[in-house]
DNA sequence: ATAATTCTACTAAAAAGTTAGTAGTAGTAC
DNA sequence: GTACTACTACTAACTTTTTAGTAGAATTAT
Protein backbone atom coordinates (compact mmCIF):
# COMPACT_ATOMS: atom_id res chain seq x y z
CA UNK A 1 0.00 0.00 0.00
CA UNK A 2 1.19 3.51 -0.70
CA UNK A 3 2.23 5.23 2.12
CA UNK A 4 1.10 8.59 3.38
CA UNK A 5 2.65 12.00 3.85
CA UNK A 6 2.15 13.53 7.20
CA UNK A 7 -0.60 15.87 6.25
CA UNK A 8 -2.59 13.16 4.20
CA UNK A 9 -2.24 10.66 7.15
CA UNK A 10 -4.16 13.40 9.47
CA UNK A 11 -6.80 13.86 6.93
CA UNK A 12 -7.63 10.56 6.43
CA UNK A 13 -7.45 9.74 10.40
CA UNK A 14 -9.92 12.55 10.70
CA UNK A 15 -12.39 10.77 7.80
CA UNK A 16 -11.90 7.57 9.65
CA UNK A 17 -14.13 9.16 12.43
CA UNK A 18 -17.42 8.98 10.01
CA UNK A 19 -18.65 6.19 8.30
CA UNK A 20 -20.39 8.44 5.84
CA UNK A 21 -17.63 10.35 4.88
CA UNK A 22 -16.77 14.43 5.44
CA UNK A 23 -17.41 17.66 3.17
CA UNK A 24 -13.92 19.74 3.64
CA UNK A 25 -15.75 21.75 5.50
CA UNK A 26 -16.19 18.83 8.41
CA UNK A 27 -12.80 18.03 8.02
CA UNK A 28 -11.47 21.88 8.79
CA UNK A 29 -13.50 21.82 11.64
CA UNK A 30 -12.11 18.60 13.01
CA UNK A 31 -8.65 19.57 12.67
CA UNK A 32 -6.43 21.37 15.71
CA UNK A 33 -5.62 25.09 15.27
CA UNK A 34 -3.57 26.17 13.51
CA UNK A 35 -6.22 25.01 11.00
CA UNK A 36 -4.98 25.41 7.38
CA UNK A 37 -6.27 26.87 4.82
CA UNK A 38 -9.48 25.38 3.15
CA UNK A 39 -8.07 24.76 -0.02
CA UNK A 40 -4.95 23.05 1.04
CA UNK A 41 -7.08 20.50 2.13
CA UNK A 42 -8.76 20.35 -1.03
CA UNK A 43 -5.94 19.77 -2.22
CA UNK A 44 -4.53 16.80 -0.15
CA UNK A 45 -8.24 15.23 -0.68
CA UNK A 46 -7.90 15.44 -3.98
CA UNK A 47 -4.48 14.14 -3.95
CA UNK A 48 -6.18 11.05 -1.50
CA UNK A 49 -8.58 10.25 -4.85
CA UNK A 50 -6.03 9.82 -6.71
CA UNK A 51 -3.69 7.60 -4.46
CA UNK A 52 -7.22 5.43 -3.89
CA UNK A 53 -7.61 5.75 -0.32
CA UNK A 54 -10.79 8.09 -0.90
CA UNK A 55 -13.84 8.24 -3.30
CA UNK A 56 -15.84 11.18 -3.69
CA UNK A 57 -19.57 11.84 -4.01
CA UNK A 58 -21.38 14.87 -5.24
CA UNK A 59 -23.91 16.13 -2.81
CA UNK A 60 -25.92 18.78 -3.69
CA UNK A 61 -22.70 21.76 -4.69
CA UNK A 62 -20.39 19.73 -2.63
CA UNK A 63 -18.53 16.55 -2.41
CA UNK A 64 -18.43 14.38 0.47
CA UNK A 65 -15.01 12.27 0.87
CA UNK A 66 -15.32 8.88 2.09
CA UNK A 67 -12.46 6.32 3.13
CA UNK A 68 -11.94 3.23 0.36
CA UNK A 69 -8.80 2.20 2.24
CA UNK A 70 -10.16 1.05 6.04
CA UNK A 71 -8.43 2.38 9.35
CA UNK A 72 -7.93 -1.31 10.13
CA UNK A 73 -6.10 -2.06 7.04
CA UNK A 74 -3.89 1.27 7.03
CA UNK A 75 -3.03 0.27 10.68
CA UNK A 76 -2.06 -2.82 9.63
CA UNK A 77 0.71 -1.88 7.40
CA UNK A 78 1.75 1.24 9.78
CA UNK A 79 2.62 -1.94 12.65
CA UNK A 80 4.10 -3.96 10.53
CA UNK A 81 6.61 -1.62 9.56
CA UNK A 82 7.41 -0.84 13.42
CA UNK A 83 7.64 -4.70 13.57
CA UNK A 84 9.84 -4.95 11.04
CA UNK A 85 11.82 -2.14 11.98
CA UNK A 86 11.97 -2.78 15.36
CA UNK A 87 11.43 -6.28 16.56
CA UNK A 88 12.92 -8.55 13.76
CA UNK A 89 9.56 -9.32 12.39
CA UNK A 90 8.19 -11.15 15.26
CA UNK A 91 4.88 -10.20 17.04
CA UNK A 92 6.33 -12.36 20.29
CA UNK A 93 9.65 -10.65 20.56
CA UNK A 94 7.15 -7.21 20.00
CA UNK A 95 4.77 -8.20 22.93
CA UNK A 96 7.30 -9.53 24.88
CA UNK A 97 8.87 -6.07 24.91
CA UNK A 98 5.70 -4.43 25.85
CA UNK A 99 4.85 -6.79 28.28
CA UNK A 100 8.54 -5.78 29.30
CA UNK A 101 9.12 -2.11 28.83
CA UNK A 102 5.80 -0.63 30.03
CA UNK A 103 3.66 -0.85 33.46
CA UNK A 104 0.60 -2.67 33.48
CA UNK A 105 -1.93 -3.00 36.30
CA UNK A 106 -2.26 -6.45 37.80
CA UNK A 107 -6.61 -6.18 36.08
CA UNK A 108 -4.47 -5.09 32.84
CA UNK A 109 -2.51 -8.35 33.32
CA UNK A 110 -4.87 -10.24 34.31
CA UNK A 111 -7.15 -9.10 31.31
CA UNK A 112 -4.78 -9.38 28.88
CA UNK A 113 -4.11 -12.79 29.98
CA UNK A 114 -7.95 -13.75 29.45
CA UNK A 115 -7.56 -12.44 25.95
CA UNK A 116 -4.77 -14.45 24.94
CA UNK A 117 -6.26 -17.78 26.15
CA UNK A 118 -9.34 -17.12 24.59
CA UNK A 119 -7.88 -16.39 21.72
CA UNK A 120 -6.11 -19.73 21.66
CA UNK A 121 -9.27 -21.81 22.90
CA UNK A 122 -11.01 -20.16 19.83
CA UNK B 1 12.11 14.29 20.14
CA UNK B 2 12.69 15.55 16.31
CA UNK B 3 10.87 13.16 13.83
CA UNK B 4 13.61 11.91 11.25
CA UNK B 5 12.35 12.13 7.78
CA UNK B 6 12.77 8.37 5.75
CA UNK B 7 16.34 8.84 4.33
CA UNK B 8 17.22 10.08 7.90
CA UNK B 9 15.68 7.18 9.57
CA UNK B 10 17.19 4.75 7.15
CA UNK B 11 20.72 5.93 7.73
CA UNK B 12 20.38 5.99 11.61
CA UNK B 13 18.99 2.38 11.44
CA UNK B 14 22.35 1.48 10.20
CA UNK B 15 24.51 3.80 12.52
CA UNK B 16 22.75 1.72 15.15
CA UNK B 17 24.35 -1.32 14.11
CA UNK B 18 27.56 -0.36 15.31
CA UNK B 19 28.52 0.80 18.55
CA UNK B 20 31.94 2.14 17.78
CA UNK B 21 30.05 4.57 14.97
CA UNK B 22 30.73 4.22 11.09
CA UNK B 23 32.19 6.68 8.65
CA UNK B 24 30.39 7.54 5.38
CA UNK B 25 32.01 5.01 3.57
CA UNK B 26 30.63 2.26 5.98
CA UNK B 27 27.42 3.44 6.06
CA UNK B 28 27.22 3.34 2.02
CA UNK B 29 28.69 0.07 2.22
CA UNK B 30 25.40 -1.18 4.64
CA UNK B 31 22.54 0.87 2.25
CA UNK B 32 21.00 -1.42 -0.28
CA UNK B 33 20.75 -1.35 -3.56
CA UNK B 34 20.47 1.64 -5.83
CA UNK B 35 23.26 2.96 -3.27
CA UNK B 36 22.96 6.75 -2.82
CA UNK B 37 25.50 9.37 -3.84
CA UNK B 38 28.56 9.50 -1.21
CA UNK B 39 27.57 12.97 -1.02
CA UNK B 40 24.12 12.78 -0.07
CA UNK B 41 24.81 10.70 2.86
CA UNK B 42 27.28 13.19 3.87
CA UNK B 43 24.60 16.20 3.99
CA UNK B 44 22.01 14.07 5.63
CA UNK B 45 24.94 12.86 8.29
CA UNK B 46 25.26 16.60 8.63
CA UNK B 47 21.83 17.24 9.35
CA UNK B 48 21.58 14.55 11.79
CA UNK B 49 24.61 15.83 13.77
CA UNK B 50 22.49 19.16 13.70
CA UNK B 51 19.59 17.26 14.94
CA UNK B 52 21.75 15.63 17.64
CA UNK B 53 21.15 12.48 16.51
CA UNK B 54 24.66 11.68 15.85
CA UNK B 55 27.96 13.08 17.20
CA UNK B 56 31.22 12.95 15.14
CA UNK B 57 34.49 12.85 15.75
CA UNK B 58 37.76 13.19 13.32
CA UNK B 59 39.61 10.04 13.15
CA UNK B 60 42.67 10.64 10.95
CA UNK B 61 41.41 11.88 7.76
CA UNK B 62 37.77 10.94 8.42
CA UNK B 63 34.69 11.68 10.27
CA UNK B 64 33.49 9.01 12.44
CA UNK B 65 29.46 9.78 13.33
CA UNK B 66 28.26 7.66 16.51
CA UNK B 67 24.83 7.97 17.31
CA UNK B 68 23.85 10.07 20.23
CA UNK B 69 20.10 8.91 20.69
CA UNK B 70 19.99 5.25 21.55
CA UNK B 71 17.89 3.12 18.99
CA UNK B 72 15.58 2.25 22.46
CA UNK B 73 14.65 5.82 23.41
CA UNK B 74 13.83 6.85 19.29
CA UNK B 75 11.91 3.69 18.84
CA UNK B 76 10.06 4.24 22.23
CA UNK B 77 8.61 7.45 20.56
CA UNK B 78 8.14 5.65 17.49
CA UNK B 79 5.67 3.26 19.44
CA UNK B 80 4.21 5.60 21.61
CA UNK B 81 2.89 7.62 18.48
CA UNK B 82 1.20 4.52 17.25
CA UNK B 83 -0.42 3.57 20.66
CA UNK B 84 -1.92 6.97 20.68
CA UNK B 85 -2.78 7.03 17.02
CA UNK B 86 -4.62 3.83 16.64
CA UNK B 87 -4.95 3.04 20.10
CA UNK B 88 -6.35 5.52 22.36
CA UNK B 89 -3.18 5.52 24.27
CA UNK B 90 -3.99 2.39 26.06
CA UNK B 91 -1.17 -0.39 26.13
CA UNK B 92 -3.18 -2.87 27.04
CA UNK B 93 -5.64 -2.03 24.27
CA UNK B 94 -2.75 -2.58 21.89
CA UNK B 95 -1.52 -5.60 23.40
CA UNK B 96 -5.16 -7.33 23.14
CA UNK B 97 -5.16 -6.04 19.67
CA UNK B 98 -2.42 -8.18 18.95
CA UNK B 99 -3.29 -11.12 20.59
CA UNK B 100 -6.49 -10.98 18.96
CA UNK B 101 -5.95 -10.19 15.43
CA UNK B 102 -2.21 -12.22 14.74
CA UNK B 103 -1.64 -16.07 14.71
CA UNK B 104 0.48 -17.01 17.59
CA UNK B 105 1.68 -20.52 17.89
CA UNK B 106 0.65 -21.85 21.04
CA UNK B 107 4.37 -22.34 21.88
CA UNK B 108 4.23 -18.66 21.14
CA UNK B 109 1.41 -17.71 23.84
CA UNK B 110 2.68 -20.53 26.63
CA UNK B 111 5.67 -17.93 26.73
CA UNK B 112 4.01 -14.45 26.46
CA UNK B 113 1.89 -15.54 29.28
CA UNK B 114 5.05 -16.30 31.05
CA UNK B 115 7.08 -13.21 30.37
CA UNK B 116 3.74 -11.04 31.74
CA UNK B 117 2.97 -13.20 34.70
CA UNK B 118 6.97 -13.03 35.75
CA UNK B 119 6.72 -9.37 35.02
CA UNK B 120 3.98 -9.30 37.73
CA UNK B 121 5.61 -10.95 40.40
CA UNK B 122 9.15 -9.57 39.22
C1' DA C 1 -32.16 40.45 -11.57
C1' DT C 2 -28.48 41.77 -8.25
C1' DA C 3 -25.77 40.99 -4.22
C1' DA C 4 -23.77 37.95 -0.91
C1' DT C 5 -22.09 33.55 0.20
C1' DT C 6 -19.94 29.11 -0.46
C1' DC C 7 -17.78 25.89 -2.98
C1' DT C 8 -14.48 23.99 -6.63
C1' DA C 9 -10.82 24.35 -10.29
C1' DC C 10 -6.76 26.01 -11.51
C1' DT C 11 -2.52 27.64 -10.53
C1' DA C 12 1.61 29.02 -8.44
C1' DA C 13 4.88 29.27 -5.19
C1' DA C 14 6.95 28.40 -0.62
C1' DA C 15 8.96 24.89 2.33
C1' DA C 16 10.97 20.51 3.18
C1' DG C 17 13.60 16.77 1.72
C1' DT C 18 16.90 14.61 -1.37
C1' DT C 19 20.42 14.29 -4.70
C1' DA C 20 24.75 15.12 -6.56
C1' DG C 21 28.42 18.17 -8.95
C1' DT C 22 32.77 20.86 -8.36
C1' DA C 23 36.64 22.20 -5.97
C1' DG C 24 39.90 21.81 -2.64
C1' DT C 25 42.56 19.36 1.02
C1' DA C 26 45.24 15.64 2.86
C1' DG C 27 47.53 11.42 2.45
C1' DT C 28 50.18 7.87 -0.30
C1' DA C 29 52.90 6.08 -4.15
C1' DC C 30 56.27 6.83 -7.38
C1' DG D 1 58.69 17.10 -6.67
C1' DT D 2 54.10 14.92 -9.53
C1' DA D 3 50.29 11.72 -9.92
C1' DC D 4 46.75 9.33 -7.74
C1' DT D 5 43.26 8.45 -4.35
C1' DA D 6 39.86 9.42 -0.82
C1' DC D 7 37.64 12.47 1.77
C1' DT D 8 35.12 16.94 3.07
C1' DA D 9 33.03 21.57 2.18
C1' DC D 10 30.31 24.14 -0.41
C1' DT D 11 26.77 24.74 -3.35
C1' DA D 12 23.07 24.15 -6.49
C1' DA D 13 19.36 21.96 -8.36
C1' DC D 14 15.62 18.94 -8.34
C1' DT D 15 11.53 16.48 -6.18
C1' DT D 16 8.01 16.16 -3.00
C1' DT D 17 4.98 18.16 0.11
C1' DT D 18 2.33 21.85 1.74
C1' DT D 19 0.19 26.17 1.43
C1' DA D 20 -2.90 29.43 -0.37
C1' DG D 21 -4.42 33.03 -3.94
C1' DT D 22 -7.62 34.08 -7.86
C1' DA D 23 -11.41 33.22 -10.64
C1' DG D 24 -15.54 31.34 -11.70
C1' DA D 25 -19.78 28.44 -10.87
C1' DA D 26 -23.77 27.46 -8.04
C1' DT D 27 -26.98 28.83 -4.32
C1' DT D 28 -29.63 31.83 -1.50
C1' DA D 29 -31.58 36.16 -0.08
C1' DT D 30 -33.42 40.50 -1.28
Amino acid sequence: MQKLTTREDQIMQVIWQSEEGMFIRDILGHLPDPKPHYNTIATIVKILVKKAFLTSEKLGNSDRYRALVSLERYRKTDILDIKKKYFNNSLPKMMAHFAKEEQLSDAEIAELIRIIKSKKSG
